[in-house]
DNA sequence: TGTCGGATTGCAAACGTTTTAAATCTCAAA
DNA sequence: TTTGAGATTTAAAACGTTTGCAATCCGACA
């Protein structure tokens, strides 16, 4: 069994004090004779003594925890970037001393009923919830419980105000079809996924409004929709979007995964990417500086967002009542070779 | 504020029975009758009740979590596996329903001061710990401290048993060597890290066994040490393996980031892969297969291992007496494009 | 009717901390 | 010497659960 625990109570005994002295030294309580205050941070500091977690958190009603719920995934695949999330979300957390707790999603479970336990069990001060969904009930409960959390992404329809952090893909999206509009392009393919997230319609809207704003009629537009994790059916969109009647000389794809496919698939059909098509993606993920020609994207910064999640989550725990904290972060263009003028003739 | 949270003192008062009662009727023990246990149940279930973690592990004494330390970064490099990672934790952990307390460590703070704070605190029932050192402080703490732990590794002098789980670097290595022999390779350059880390001189000593069982003189093996995060310093060391006076015909590296780097300075150095160069890798990352020409490397299937870290854990947590477990990967060929026969004249 | 035994339920302590309210101490002023 | 104000310390309750032990209930048997 492991050496014994320090306690508070053995403390106070060696120091020949109460337990409630001990307790306020340690925490820097004034009225506490600063000379104790010296013998019980001393001694405390010899015995290695940490405060039992669990105790503290049953009389303070704070655990010092914030939540987040393991995304599903499917058995090859693993969320590209929860690395970079759960590094930044801890560079945020550390600062209050804060950790985080992952809950992972058992088969047959719902996401929403381990965050459900996750909240009532007194787990977490707080929460995270990636991936919005379209209509999400993770958010609609935990507004119904008035339970402190930041989302990162938005709802489509806003009816309630919430703490949000999202990346403006709409307006990545918008800069992508002016670049490739001014390098000739008008006739544009767009590789979506089918799941009903929020992300998808942000990118797709700012990319028509684009469209829309520039009020060239001779622009056109081509939907691809695949679903996002069966990679055969993700493969057959892309190779339907490049070998209709006409082929598109530009594709914009809604994520890396998905631009990296289409240039597989073009270098697969013989073409030649710029030259023969513009490839651009959304993510920056490694392997798109590696593929070649090297993808131009856009950096969604991640662990930067993941920072600025945990730090909005800390303040909302600290003041809940504080207005709503939303965050809109610009994406920054990564350009790489996967883009080019428009094929004449 | 939040809604109020269902507690057992509610749901006995609403049951009009004993907080005992309700506790051991939710607990299943048979000594309540059948029919006061089915109450019970119904009524926490339509209550949503969920016990509280803290005052259960208080009395306890059994968190349900377990901890692991977050790896440390710099600011733009993330562990490239730390999502697989934790991913296959969660998997390895959901069944018994403990969950993953993730600690940063802050500016300035050893990771070792985080991992004793989780310990001592009580956060968790036992840890898990990665990378490890040749010499590391963090096994020697836990093992002192009596303290449950699985290591991702292994020391080098093993002078006590511990719980570990390894990928067979040793075996890859020598694996390599074998195939490029075969091929008809013999002047060999070995790209490492400076870092003392175990995985390092397990590699390289697998590489050095497979040559010396070989017992063919004219082999020839030349290593290149570069910090592991310093980029420059990297391509540094990479480029004096590529330009010396005599080039290897094969390069190993000791993970693929340290291939691809190869990779790219061979190309850069107008080399053709793998007709002028063989190069193989380890871990098989993501960017692996899209860097051209496709790496050849080894699978060390971070998500799966971590998963049996997880139940291992959960082992040495349920049964703190038994005899250390140990289990040994081996890791499987990914054969791309980036090797091939020897250069010949 | 009284008693016994098994089945069922409840009381109270314990886990380690924080905090309210009260007790004690110290020392200068009266 | 007494008084009292301020400084310092402490006792005890509380947080929500589990659990050892004791109490109660019920029906059967004598």
């Amino acid at each position: 069994m492991p050496a014994r625990v320090t306690t508070l109570k053995e403390l106070a005994a060696q120091l020949d004090l109460s337990i409630t002295t001990v307790s306020r030294a340690l925490a820097g309580h004034q009225q506490i004779a600063l000379k104790t205050r010296e013998r019980v941070t001393e001694a405390a500091r010899q015995a290695g003594y940490v405060p039992n977690t669990a105790a503290r958190t049953l009389v303070s009603g704070r655990s010092g925890f914030v939540g987040m719920v393991l995304p599903i995934r499917g058995p090859n695949l693993v969320d590209s970037f929860l690395g970079e999330f759960v590094t930044g979300l801890g560079e945020g957390l550390v600062s209050h001393g804060t950790d985080l707790i992952l809950a992972a999603v058992a088969q047959g479970q719902s996401e929403l009923s381990v965050l459900r336990h996750v909240v009532e069990s007194g787990r977490a001060d707080g929460v995270v919830v990636t991936r919005i969904a379209e209509v999400d009930e993770r958010l609609a409960y935990l507004r119904q419980r008035n339970f402190p959390f930041v989302a990162h992404g938005r709802l489509l329809d806003i009816d309630f105000a919430y703490n949000w952090l999202d990346t403006d893909g709409a307006h990545a999206f918008g800069e992508a079809f002016d670049m490739l509009y001014d390098l000739g392009h008008r006739h544009f393919g767009l590789v979506t996924i089918a799941e009903p997230m929020t992300f998808r319609h942000l990118r797709q809207d700012g990319l028509a409004a684009a469209i829309a704003r520039r009020g060239d009629p001779s622009v056109r537009l081509d939907v691809a929709m695949a679903p996002r994790f069966d990679r055969g059916a993700r493969i057959q969109a892309i190779n339907r979007l490049l070998h209709g009647a006409e082929r598109p000389t530009a594709i914009v794809a809604l994520f890396d995964e998905l631009a990296l496919s289409v240039m597989e698939e073009a270098a697969r059909a013989g073409l030649t990417i710029p030259r023969d098509l513009s490839v651009i993606g959304f993510d920056n993920i490694a392997a798109s500086a590696y593929a070649p020609p090297g993808l131009t994207t856009f950096d969604a910064s991640i662990r930067q967002c993941a920072r600025e999640i945990g730090e909005m989550l800390l303040t909302v725990i600290g003041d809940r009542s504080a207005a709503p904290l939303t965050r809109l972060i610009r994406p920054t263009l990564v350009s790489r070779a996967s883009h080019g003028p428009a094929p004449t003739g």
